[in-house]
DNA sequence: TAGATTGTTAATCGATTAACAATC
DNA sequence: TAGATTGTTAATCGATTAACAATC
């Protein structure tokens, strides 16, 4: 496991293993480092500098073979390990998570929901029952849970960290707008935030409208 | 509207926009950029070299009005111009996204929704009525709609994307795995790939627990 | 062997950080 | 005026790109 390899190159690796996925599925066995660039608009220098990081997956004038590649960075990205995970929230978004990702397949397993709305409790989601927020804790502790997603409204927040924190829960996929990060300094959160990423498309699209 | 202003720029402008709403709310009305680098874990310098991409909103010796500030970046972003959006794809990850995004604040009006499952044709999602595939050409030519958001199946995409394209679609807020400016370079494409995220976080985790 | 392509070093480019003069 | 803080230039740092020797 090499240290400090920078955080550009650590999100473009699961760009990698998509496309690599792609081409094996396509049933292409091997690929230079110049076809990938091309098909990943990437180029050849960055992707060899990438993958320098971690080892030679490569054969010299040859290039790389795309099963053997797609394998070696899978367990870079550590997807073999399997991280016990709950979703806290099964309003909308908590019920699309669940139900459009494969956890399975990217590192982690969804093993419970809660929710604090009763109406929502009882209620089965990719055959999961939803539960109450009261008993995370003793579900938690029991079932060796490490990490947690967060499809909650911000308010509600900063309470449950505590909580998650003081079961032992220290990695997040934090969805509402909420700072995890400022409370703990020793947890692992990554945020999705929707609307940065909608503000950001707005911001495109009028900086091409106005573009003379 | 300056020109040529970096991609990582651009991205902080949301955080930026987020964090200044907040203070806003809370009654806060003036702040330095070191206070607000501190609350937002970020620096004095990089607030100040990235306001002044765009113009000088503070006042030497005082600092930055935060309404103003606020109100400056909204600008920026293009918050006030709305554009006319339709969601493609009304299944779980689909319903989320209309449900839970204020689209109105973000420089987007959601005004139709399409999907190719009869089942789900007719059902309403926020007082929008789900329409079926097959009328989004008449629907966009008639209601000015430049943006689509794509909550569709990778294998659909292709051709969806050929359809939008002709009606003169040229914005997309894509939400699946299919590479949308390949096929066109005269596009703008938002791209949120949850499952890259979700493989970052495993990388992280993983980083953390072997790190000694 | 010759051609191809990697792994790796060196050069370039751009982004971030630091410093400070301008000025409120 | 004096203190504070910006706007902006300069210095540093790191990431990307280019080049090429190693080698399959």
């Amino acid at each position: 496991m090499p240290k400090g390899v920078s955080i550009q190159v650590i999100r473009r690796l699961p760009r990698y293993y998509r496309f690599l996925t792609e081409l094996e599925a396509q049933g292409v066995d091997k690929i230079s480092s110049t076809k990938l660039a091309s098909v990943m608009s990437s180029t050849a220098s960055q992707i060899r500098q990438d993958l320098n990081c971690f080892g030679g997956f490569g054969q010299q004038g040859y290039g790389y073979s795309v099963p053997v590649l797609r394998e070696e960075i899978g367990k870079i990205l550590g997807l073999d390990h399997i991280h016990r995970t709950v979703l806290i929230g099964a309003g909308n978004l908590g019920r699309a998570i669940a139900t459009h990702l494969n956890f399975e397949q990217l590192g982690f397993k969804l093993t419970a929901i809660f929710e604090k709305d009763e109406k929502l409790v009882g209620t089965m989601l990719r055959g999961i029952k939803v539960m109450p927020d009261e008993e995370i804790e003793r579900y938690a502790r029991e079932n060796d849970v490490d990490t947690a997603v967060l499809a909650m409204p911000k308010d509600a927040v900063e309470k449950m960290i505590d909580k998650l924190y003081a079961i032992g829960i220290r990695n997040y996929w934090n969805f509402s707008h909420y700072d995890i990060a400022k409370q703990y300094d020793d947890v692992i959160v990554e945020n999705v935030h929707l609307s940065d990423s909608l503000m950001t498309l707005c911001y495109r699209i009028n900086e091409k409208k106005y573009q003379t």
